[in-house]
RNA sequence: GGGCCUGUAGCUCAGCUAGGUAGAGCAUCUGGCUUUUAACCAGGUGGCCAAGGGUUCGAAUCCCUUCAGGCCCGCCA
């Protein structure tokens, strides 16, 4: 059974409407290991439905957090904005309501892509309405069980004034520096660091917040949450999941969630870039390389628990091909290899949106990474497509969609990730080069060869070897030849398929300039 | 110190949540092909499933112990 049906099979031994959380900070670029919650969250949340099970599927964005520190991507300005709520901060860019929606949006724009439809809520806004009040005051009612909890469990030792909220400091907004004085309800009266002092009332929304180990089982009580996954950092003996547990149910009588352990994402084969200069690979650029469905393949083909690798190199087009293979495996095309494991159900999870009832054409993926380099965009790939009959004339809308889309994220990977082995370029005029003799003689037959035949693969390819034959050439320098005439580089995709998608002119002319 | 995961072919791994003949890709070898962006086609070699014990008619798979590696926690969330 898929992983993903075990933990609904489990939901639904309690016969009740099932609220599935996620929950991710957005100080940051959104990681791609929060990419994993979400995911691993939507596959049990379609398993749920698909047993006539009533659940929904939300996202908590706690953009009520402080802001920890002056990250390295921040302007040294932002100093003055540590201890804030996310949300009160200006967005870095200028563009955003608040620096928590500079990150946030295009996070919620990721999701659409890959086919996620949460409720969205916002902690500063639960906040601010007041929907954390009740929770609040019980909070503060249990100050001491509370902190004996945490105490007992996490074998943490807690300050003696320490109350479970963290009030808001009205000048200079920060709610890291305030300390306590006096609680009398609905009163605190507190101080900060600052040198303010002053009074809040909790009946007024948004003047605090919870510390971070009581408004999680706070949220899980008010949201009704029975589900929600966490990442292997939180799953730790005396971590919030554990002190969260015992809080929600001993302080607000309410059954701790199910859940599920996911482990982390390691990159492969970036080397400096994720490593020394501290910067990880962002949830967006995750998603501009990859096409939805076989990011969605990559995390439920694999059980939560296991540590996965993303090769953002070579490694990219191997999960591709995969998952085209399981497609074809799927649709009967092909038979399945020994040991595929759930191979319809990992099949329509990875589906973003509608699951196709016939098999959707397939062009390589490789090939995709080649033509694009040829023909810079959809449309230019399209007509060399069409041209050379690799694709019908009748071609859906969806699958001209699919492979469009394809060709934008291979687009995106050449760009930014693709060694540079599997890239070139057509010049635009003739590289400067120095042909031999014995090249020239080689191109003059190849080019009376080509005018002679049909425009396709395979005759371009035995154009190369006669002529070569003919002059007794060494057939590497033949490619090599045309690779430096073509792509000013020595070597390049396969020749016969590669001149083929380009135009006949064009080839025979560059060829006739190239021996002038 | 504690927790989680991993250990299966030379390499990367699947198979463990159905206990019932040990699987793939790459590499290698053989044959074919007029070698071209980790080429293609057909076939072959290759494994004491980390070690030891237990449960079972039967264990890579379930349980216990040991060894080895990775990650997380032991600031704050």
């Amino acid at each position: 059974m898929h992983w993903a049906d075990v933990l609904a099979d489990e939901l639904l031994k309690e016969n009740k409407k099932h609220i599935l959380a996620t929950g991710i900070t957005p100080s940051g670029p959104i990681h791609i290991g929060n990419m994993r919650e979400i995911l691993t969250t939507d596959a049990v949340y379609r398993c749920l439905l698909s047993k006539g099970g009533d659940a929904e599927l939300i996202y908590v964005a706690d953009d009520f957090d402080h802001l920890r520190k002056v990250y390295p991507y921040l302007p040294n300005s932002y100093d003055k904005y540590v201890g804030m709520p996310i949300s009160d901060i200006p967005c870095p860019c200028g563009n955003h309501k608040s620096y928590a929606d500079h990150y946030l949006i295009s996070f919620l724009n990721a999701l659409k892509e890959i086919g996620v439809k949460p409720k969205i809520y916002r902690a500063n806004e639960m906040y601010k309405s007041g929907n954390y009040n009740d929770a609040i005051q019980i909070a503060l009612e249990n100050t001491n069980k509370i902190k004996e909890i945490i105490q007992k469990i996490s074998k943490r030792e807690l300050p003696k004034d320490w109350i479970p909220f963290n009030v808001k400091c009205d000048k200079c907004g920060r709610i890291t520096s305030t300390k306590a004085t006096l609680y009398e309800y609905p009163f605190i009266e507190y101080i900060c660091d600052c040198g303010n002092s002053g009074e809040v009332d909790i009946k007024n929304g948004g003047v605090g917040k919870l510390p971070w180990r009581v408004d999680w089982p706070a949220r899980w009580k008010m949201l009704n949450v029975t589900f929600e996954p966490f990442g292997k950092d939180l799953g730790t003996v005396g971590g919030a999941r554990d002190t969260g547990k015992e809080i929600v149910e001993k302080i607000y009588d309410y059954p701790a969630p199910k859940y599920a352990v996911y482990e982390f994402i390691m990159l492969k084969g970036m080397g400096a870039m994720h490593s020394s200069k501290g910067t990880a690979l962002s949830a967006e650029e995750l998603l501009n390389m990859t096409p939805p469905e076989v990011l969605r393949f990559l995390i439920t083909n694999n059980q939560p628990d296991k540590h996965l690798v993303f090769d953002s190199g070579l490694g990219l087009l191997n999960l591709v091909d995969e998952y085209d293979k399981l497609e074809r495996v799927y649709f009967e095309k092909e038979e399945a290899i020994k040991g595929m494991k759930d191979l319809k159900k990992t099949y329509e999870l990875s589906q973003p949106y509608d699951i196709p009832k016939t098999f959707p054409f397939q062009l390589p993926y490789r090939h995709l990474v080649t033509l694009i380099q040829i023909g810079q965009e959809w449309n230019e790939v399209k007509k060399i497509l069409l041209r050379t009959k690799q694709i019908p004339k009748d071609l859906t809308k969806d699958e001209e969609n699919h492979l469009k889309q394809r060709t934008e994220h291979a687009s995106y990977w050449l760009d930014k990730f693709a060694p540079d082995m599997v890239k070139f370029e057509v010049k635009k005029k003739v590289p400067k080069i120095d042909l031999t003799e014995e090249q020239v003689k080689f191109l003059s037959s190849f080019i009376k060869k080509l005018s002679s035949i049909d425009w396709e693969a395979e005759n371009v390819h035995n154009a190369i070897y006669d002529s070569s034959q003919k002059d007794n050439i060494p057939i590497k320098t033949a490619f090599k030849s045309i690779y430096q005439i073509i792509l000013g580089q020595e070597k390049g995709p396969r020749a016969g398929y590669f001149l083929s998608n380009l135009d006949k002119e064009f080839v025979i002319k560059r060829l006739k300039e190239a021996i002038k």
